[in-house]
DNA sequence: GTAGATGCAAAATGTTTGCTCTAAT
DNA sequence: ATTAGAGCAAACATTTTGCATCTAC
């Protein structure tokens, strides 16, 4: 996800539009969670963004958080994902992507291509099912958590 | 996942053996646990699990399915799905395969499509990323959960 | 002014853990 | 006999909820 500055004043943008559109009130609380997201490409979970916010406005509930984070999502202002079974993690990015899932220090990276757009998938093979969109999780380890150097090549 | 009686007879007849490898114990709750999942293409959590076994084995507790899910899914005898984010699911087909997620009934039915073995993934957009595996959820309706007919054809 | 949002605390849910006793090898 | 596993209950983490108060519109 772009985090530059003209990017997140862009989501910002868009998330004050829409908020009217749907009849949502803008609270300080609401503002500050989902600027948490739209400036932050590391999908915190709600405890993360909870924390992050907290020391700027102490009168901040926990379950505030929990509550606007899936109001937003209903709305589809942001989406959930789910890529550890412990937290959810949450992701302001609405444009069409799919995910790099680090299994060592759990980061979750945003990941385009286009060739990912559709897959090429046999409708025989569902059998009915009627797929709405798709999530792909390509899981392994990022740059930071390679061994950087094979551990033979010490001396 | 194929949960024929012969196919089931095969995954267990495999799992045994892979359990004499690693040096398990095959008791009698690990086997039913097994057995639940290797008979059962609907990919159930643990709690599931537990409620299926505990009539015929009063004496099995919650925290042992917990270990022995754990356990399982340590020793590559079976995979955990993070599909939806209350709970864990299981899944005891250990073949090639992605998963179709209904998000009305909360059904995860397997999914194989060679075409989906690899991924036209650029490597360039990794940018350093190691990819290890990838996971693929196509979200959408089941076949039970689709309006069987559009509303305005009622009369 | 009023509907809807927040804060707080309690509760619900899913999962993990320490310890003792039991059973598999 | 020895070591690993099971059962039980308590603890933990995350998320949800009820209710009184407050605030954005």
């Amino acid at each position: 996800m772009d985090t530059s500055p003209a990017a997140i004043e862009m989501r910002l943008a868009a998330f004050r539009q829409r908020c009217g559109a749907l009849g949502l009130a803008l609270t300080p609380q609401r503002l500050a969670i989902y600027q948490v997201l739209a400036g932050d490409a590391s999908h915190p979970g709600a405890e993360d963004i909870y924390r992050r916010i907290k020391p700027g406005m102490p009168s901040l509930s926990l379950g505030t958080v929990y509550r606007t984070l899936e109001l937003f999502e209903e709305h589809g202002l942001i989406s959930r994902l789910h890529a550890f079974s412990d937290q959810s993690r949450f992701d302001a990015n609405l444009d069409d992507h799919h995910h790099l899932v680090c299994v060592r220090c759990r980061r979750i990276i945003d990941f385009q291509d286009d060739r990912l757009r559709e897959l090429p998938v046999e409708p025989a093979s569902l059998d009915g099912f009627q797929v709405l969109g798709h999530r792909i999780h390509l899981v392994g380890l990022c740059a930071e958590c390679q061994p950087e150097h094979s551990p033979a090549a010490r001396s």
